[in-house]
DNA sequence: GTCTATAGATAGATAGAC
DNA sequence: GTCTATCTATCTATAGAC
């Protein structure tokens, strides 16, 4: 958490394993017996922040419900999930360094999410997946927009705003 | 834009002075012969790339155009200009090292705009500048949301993606 | 205005004692 | 499992020749 707290605030290149071992309290020697390197820490990061969102979108795949029920829900509970926890790791998606095929593991789990998202609207749409891509797209971009929001003001967040995000979803998946 | 092209994709801290010279043509040396450090350059990139937004949208709000049309054609202006360009120049607006207050220039101009669209959603809503805040949040996150599309499926853009993001964009404002 | 050379600090990672 | 010590590489920035 100390290193998801200075890669979020400070960057991942920017942030020395020192800094990472000092802020968790330990020895900057010590971190190598828990991770092989930086790039470990972030990747564990990466995989423990999407994951709980892809268990959700895969579980609710399956559902029975109505689609448009479940993409709010799909909606919401992600919104809620980036503006929860005391840090906002969901920035942690917007580092450049992401490009690094070591992280490919993440890329992989985020792009199972997006392949749920658009399964949703392409139901909702009543349209094939390659034609509910676009909608997916800006759906997930509104979703993860609180990301920036929350960064670049965090006190002004509305305590409805999970459910204004998925409002807006659905009036754009409504088209 | 050797710098650009490296701090979008390899992000700022990750990125070396020797790295942007190298990629530039010149010696290691010779840029602080133009800039007094690598923050400067970042900058210089980030004023650069906000400053047409800024200006359009504060020659659009005098415009005697309806508020909606108004809207419109900023967002589409914008969504325009992150999809263009031979760099994806809007993700330097995702660094983490923006929080430095060297950068405080470059989030006074976005605040600036962020204005304007507060200032025509309260127009188009009919309501106060409070009161369109979180609308105009979600617009502007919409637009935005370009920047993480582009450098996560870069080939996968609609032509008519600006077009797409306005009209979501008055879906969502006209609630 | 551009270069080579280099200073001085800091980086990631390893060795080995305890 | 945690530490101190340290290696080697690399970093930003400066000095000074041309």
């Amino acid at each position: 958490m100390a290193a998801g707290r200075l890669f979020c605030t400070e960057g991942y290149g920017s942030t020395s394993t020192y800094a990472i071992a000092r802020a968790a309290g330990i020895s900057q020697a010590t971190m190598y017996h828990y991770f092989a390197g930086k790039h470990e820490i972030l990747l564990a990061l990466l995989l423990e922040t999407v994951r709980p969102s892809v268990e959700y979108a895969e579980q609710l795949a399956a559902s029975p419900e109505p689609p448009t029920d479940r993409l709010r829900k799909l909606v919401a509970y992600d919104a809620r999930l980036l503006a929860s926890g005391e840090e906002n790791l969901g920035s942690l998606y917007l580092l450049p360094e992401l490009g690094d095929e070591r992280f490919a593991p993440f890329h992989a789990e985020r792009q199972r999410l997006f392949e749920t998202y658009r399964e949703l609207v392409a139901a909702c749409q009543g349209s094939s997946l390659e034609d509910a891509h676009p909608a997916a797209s800006l759906v997930l971009g509104l979703v993860e927009s609180l990301i920036l929001r929350r960064r670049n003001e965090p006190h002004m967040l509305e305590d409805d705003i999970a459910t204004r995000i998925a409002d807006a979803a659905l009036r754009i998946v409504q088209a």
